[in-house]
DNA sequence: CATGGCGGTACCCATTTCGTAACCACGGCA
DNA sequence: TGCCGTGGTTACGAAATGGGTACCGCCATG
């Protein structure tokens, strides 16, 4: 995402900054649009939340989330591990076997991902309605 | 929990569901993936913010958050619209005068959204060190 | 010997997202 | 007379995202 640098106040200044709710928010270093993007994926907080109750290994993930290809369960553990989401280890066993866990970090944002699905179930019906009716007049 | 009869009942019936933490998830109705699909893009949470402490007009929000351009303005306006998280009213002024305020939805997800930057704005650091010490090795 | 599970990587393609630039009607201002 | 502000829409592209398919070495089993 970190493209295409406007010019306007980069020239004056140096930093983009917007003022929401009395607090300044860094446009370009936002630490909030930063996770954002990381967990706002397509499978990465299934992904966590698949490993909320311990480790499983890859072959387990795969067939606990039958939807996802081998390519995208890949890309999104490690995408995860980078940011320190997970661990990955890798037992020298006669198939290497890999598992991987959730990091403190990756715990500590349980309870966040949690705020965030029980609204999400709570008020799914408000949207769609919402959504329909907006559509509606068309 | 997790015993080997978990997707045998979607084979039959036709619907994708992942069982996570003893929770079903339906993969092709998912009211999170839903709600995350709305806020995640890049200016909609921003947008909820801005407009947390009343109502704004579209050029006082174009001038608050002065990266965005007018097109994603509008475009981002009309999404959280339709989903329900704001209203928009226009004012028959000489220059018909647009509104945009937050409605019981919009102001209901505030306190979610706070957990979220909370959270981020602790753990930011952390990401970010757990990034380089990934990339490091490369 | 062939097949299947394990844990991936490489290549290519479709869709979505985001952004730039141009244009619109309307009125005020100098 | 041209320019600015208000609140947009449209056309056009670049880039990111998501995914399909094939392939890899390794080992065990039949």
């Amino acid at each position: 995402m970190g493209t295409a640098m406007n010019k306007a106040t980069a020239a004056v200044k140096g930093e983009r900054v917007a003022v929401i709710c009395g607090v300044p928010f860094d446009i370009d270093n936002c630490p909030v649009r930063d996770v954002m993007d990381n967990i706002g994926g397509k499978w990465n907080s299934l992904m966590i939340l698949s490993l909320a109750d311990g480790p499983l290994r890859f072959s387990q993930l795969r067939r606990l989330i039958p939807d996802i290809s081998q390519r995208m369960l890949t890309q999104t553990l490690r995408d995860l591990q980078r940011d320190g989401y997970l661990n990955r280890t890798v037992y020298p066993t006669q198939p290497p076997s890999v598992e991987y866990s959730l990091t403190d970090l990756g715990h500590s944002f349980l309870p966040v991902l949690k705020v965030f699905v029980d609204w999400s179930l709570e008020n799914h019906d408000a949207i769609r309605k919402a959504r329909t009716a907006f559509d509606a007049p068309a």
